[in-house]
DNA sequence: CTAGCTGCAAAGACTTTGCAAAAGT
DNA sequence: ACTTTTGCAAAGTCTTTGCAGCTAG
C-alpha cells in the first residue's frame, strides 16, 4: 500500500521517439499506464492496467519496455522489501516512511539534501541524477502501545 | 561492487539466543559471515562464505535464517538495482551514491537528517528505527566527458 | 520495404516449502 | 527426551530469451 504523492512521469513517449526507437502501441499502452498512475507500479500492474488499452500486450514486452526506459534513464527501480520490482521517475528526489511491519509506504515532501547533494558531488566527483530517502520504522497503526 | 565504510552488525548470536532461538552452527556460520564481512553481502555470498565455516550448511538455511534476522529487526534487505537481496544492518543510517550506469556502489558518512527524522516522526506517528539515503547518478568513471 | 518490435512458450534465476533426519538445550 | 532446526529436493514466483511473424516509419 502507498500513500502520499503521485508524481507525474511525462512525456515518456516524445523522449522514445527522440532516442530513435519506434512508438509502438504496445509501449504505447505502457507509457499510458505509467503516466495515468504515476508511480510504484509494478511489471504485473503495468500489464494488467495495460492490457485495458492494448488488449494483446504481452508480459515480454511491458519487461522490455520497462527495461528500455530504465536504460535510457527516465524510469528507475524500487524494491519495496518485496521480490517484486516497482518503478519511479528517474529524476528528482523520492521520499518514504517505510513501516517494517506491514510494509506501508507514505510520501513525504519535505527534503532538503540538496547542499549534501552538492557537496557529494564535489568530494567524489559524482554527477547526482536524482536521491532517494527512505525511513524505516513502525507506522501509526503497527507502533508498540505506549 | 561496494566501496567504503563497512559498518559492524555485532551481537547477532546475543540477541537470537535472546529471543529463544537455538544457536545452531548453522546460523552461527551464517552470523559469522555477517559479522567478518560486514554489510552488502547477498544470500548467495553468504552461503558460499558460510560453507567454508561448516560446509554442509544449505541454501534454504541461509535464506531462513536471515529471514529470522529480519523478523527479529536486527538486519534489513537492500536492493541495488539487481533481482537478489543483499543485507545490512537495521539499526542507524546507510548512505550510498549509486552509480546507475555501472552500478558501483560508494558509501559516504556525512549526512544530517536527524532534525528532519524528528520532524517527520511527529507529523506522521511514526517510530523510526534507521534510514537509507541513496543518490544515483553517474561515477567518476562513467560520467559524460565535459 | 525493412529493421525493429511483438507474442508465445520455454528456460533461467531467485526464493519458499514439505518432510524425514539431525541436533541444541 | 523433545522440540526446534536442518538438508534435500521439489515447487513456486519473478524475469529473461529464442524465434517466427508482425508493424511502424
Amino acid at each position: 500500500m502507498v500513500v502520499g504523492i503521485m508524481s507525474a512521469m511525462v512525456n515518456l513517449a516524445q523522449q522514445l521517439k527522440t532516442a530513435g526507437y519506434k512508438l509502438t502501441r504496445p509501449r504505447l499502452a505502457v507509457i499510458k499506464v505509467l503516466e495515468t498512475y504515476g508511480e510504484h507500479f509494478n511489471h504485473h500492474q503495468i500489464l494488467a492496467e495495460g492490457q485495458k488499452i492494448y488488449p494483446s500486450l504481452s508480459r515480454a514486452t511491458v519487461y522490455r519496455t520497462l527495461e528500455l526506459l530504465v536504460t535510457l534513464n527516465l524510469v528507475r527501480p524500487l524494491y519495496l522489501n518485496e521480490p517484486s520490482q516497482r518503478f519511479i521517475s528517474a529524476s528528482g528526489g523520492h521520499h518514504h516512511l517505510v513501516c517494517t511491519n506491514c510494509d506501508r509506504v507514505i510520501e513525504f515532501e519535505q527534503c532538503d539534501v540538496d547542499a549534501l547533494a552538492h557537496e557529494l558531488a564535489q568530494k567524489y566527483n559524482f554527477q547526482i541524477q536524482s536521491h532517494l530517502l527512505e525511513f524505516q520504522g513502525l507506522c501509526q497503526t503497527c507502533r508498540l502501545p505506549a
